[in-house]
DNA sequence: GATGAATGAGGGTTCATTCAT
DNA sequence: TATGAATGAACCCTCATTCAT
């Protein structure tokens, strides 16, 4: 009985997982069952047995990247001083960037769509980005990081980081680095924390030679 | 003749239009000829009258975007100072982001497919992309900005401008506006052109209150 | 005028040859218009202008070839002696076969088809076949040539010229004969003349080694 | 399981019998799917889950044929005299043109295409065929015939036989025999026999009235 | 006459999903 | 559960023919 549980459930993550692969590739509608199907080792007859649809199978994809996210893509409203809350983040959302590309993609190419399936996310989004906002003003009225708007700070973070998942194949090429060599992780964490240290204040511009 | 002439233009025109919203939403494969023909206005059969193929189409918009930027997306190599060059940049990026979000659509989707349709153009934008590192590199030995990886810097630049074009959806979300209503370009492109200019000493962070 | 009459006749007879390479070569359904103009060298328009349809080119075109062959297919009635004219006979068949193998070619192809458009050509040609066969019994009678049923020596000698049109590649393979050269007719015509003369006692057997 | 496979395998001679009849009557581009899955009893979407393609299909039955027809078609280098040889032969081939005349059909069909799908057999036909020249120049060798030309010898009985399919419908109208009624395969077979025989002297022509 | 444009029907094929076993 | 088979709808594209200029 729990070995049958167990298979059920290995089955159910390799669809997962074969399935974020190909929507993150080709989109909800470019993407076949049948190259779900084999990405995940089934049969396309089998695959049905398990999802109730190809839409509900990406809903569900969706949500299980928002949930994922709710606890990486936010400055954390934990103690920490501002410099370490964001080089934390953005080292995190780097790595995570290169490690798991596919969950922005897919994520994009939601948002290309206008975003049909993500109605019910917004509320969630929008209230951790507030919370976010509001630490950030905190430390902006204490004097501990130079005024900045909140919101576009945050977006302009998640839009930096985001870019190497979205972009990786461009980087690649304007890198130099060939398609299975690892990208330089040390080179953009450092380059991109600069930007935002530097813009709240918190590291100082080199001295131009 | 030139009447004749002029409506075979603008149903071209009106074709490449509709191509270019469709495909930026649904992709390659996600789109279907009839969609596009629906949103140029003609009928399918008209549609095949006027195209060789969907693939074609799409390289041919794929070219077209790529051509349109190329007088976009770089940093001039004119004989401008950094900062009005950054300053003229940032904006006429954001302002493109926002007025023809389209192109960008199209094109992180190209990426998230692995850009198979871009193998020809990576040259250009690899030789444009080193042309500017020159001037920046150039800008920095002269004392003119602080020392930045000329690279990443201009990555970045782009990241943050198309991540309004790409998030648009989401931006409206977070900003509080409303789906048909404009997004406050003066707000955003000033926050972006701080960012920037203050990452290379071209500004100065505000004293913290 | 005369010389618009000539124009339009030239284009008429271009239309027929194009049409009747192109339907021998790949059957009434299998030929489009557009392969016919192009032989042609019009627009497909202009072929329509000349045409009422296609099935009524194919109709006028089969007529054509119908009452080209009824001088070439048929035994001579006129007085000439057997020999002679089963010599000539087959001389002719095999040279129009292998300069046009186009008419074969579609003649067999519209049998194939149940020769759904033959309905009106079929009295004239069994009373052409009858015409000859009452030719050959008189021949019998007079004791000029051995006795064979008049039907089928000539439906075989009809086969056996045919023949080199309708497989004219695959007699190039087995002859060992290259694309463009000529087969040799003179072989060609020299054993299957023997084969008939001899069949009707016009020829004597060459003595066994 | 034994009762699907058998219904598969029903399903699948369908296709291969309602292929070859439509292909032979129309040719590979003026026969459709629809009309193949017609034949077959089956929808068009079912046909194609069976085959992988209309042309794969079209191969594969031309394969069927060529197969079918080595045994068939060509002189028998076993052990039995000339005559017994012809004799079988001629007799064979010449039910098989009256049974299964829509694999004539096929095959002139696709020479006046050119062949093309067929440049992988010509070896292989050429091989045999030089077999049977073999041994028809050794019967000359050892005076059991008259000297003829063996390749073209083997032509002509091809031809002759191969025409009773091709030209069913015009046989039928000069014979007078009804659409549905039988050829008279005797009379064929007897008149067909004796034109080959009597040519290599293996029979003696009837005294002229 | 000639031609670019248009179109309705149909071409081959794929697909998400269901069904029977 | 798992899988071959089936299906109706769609998909991309071509075609014979007509129309307007």
């Amino acid at each position: 009985m729990s070995v049958a549980k167990e298979k059920r459930s290995r089955i159910r993550d390799a669809i997962r997982e074969g399935a974020l692969q190909e929507f993150a590739r080709n989109g909800l509608a470019g993407t076949s069952t049948q190259a779900i199907a084999d990405a995940a080792g089934i049969t396309k007859a089998q695959l049905h047995y398990y999802i109730s649809s190809k839409e509900d199978l990406y809903q569900e994809i969706l949500g299980h990247i928002f949930s994922e996210w709710r606890s990486l893509f936010f400055i954390s409203s934990s103690g920490d001083d501002p410099e370490t809350a964001i080089r934390d983040y953005i080292a995190r959302k780097v790595r995570h960037a290169l490690e798991h590309p596919e969950f922005s993609r897919l994520f994009v190419n939601e948002m290309a769509r206008g975003a049909p399936e993500m109605a019910e996310h917004w509320d969630r989004l929008r209230a951790a980005t507030e919370e976010a906002s509001a630490v950030i003003r905190k430390w902006i009225a204490e004097g501990r990081i130079a005024p900045v708007d909140p919101l576009l700070f945050q977006i302009h973070m998640w839009a930096v980081t985001q870019h190497y998942a979205e972009y990786e194949v461009q980087t690649r090429v304007l890198m130099g680095v060939a398609p299975q060599a690892p990208l330089d992780a040390g080179r953009i964490t450092e380059e991109v924390t600069q930007l935002f240290l530097i813009r709240c204040g918190l590291m100082q511009v080199e001295r131009a030679a």
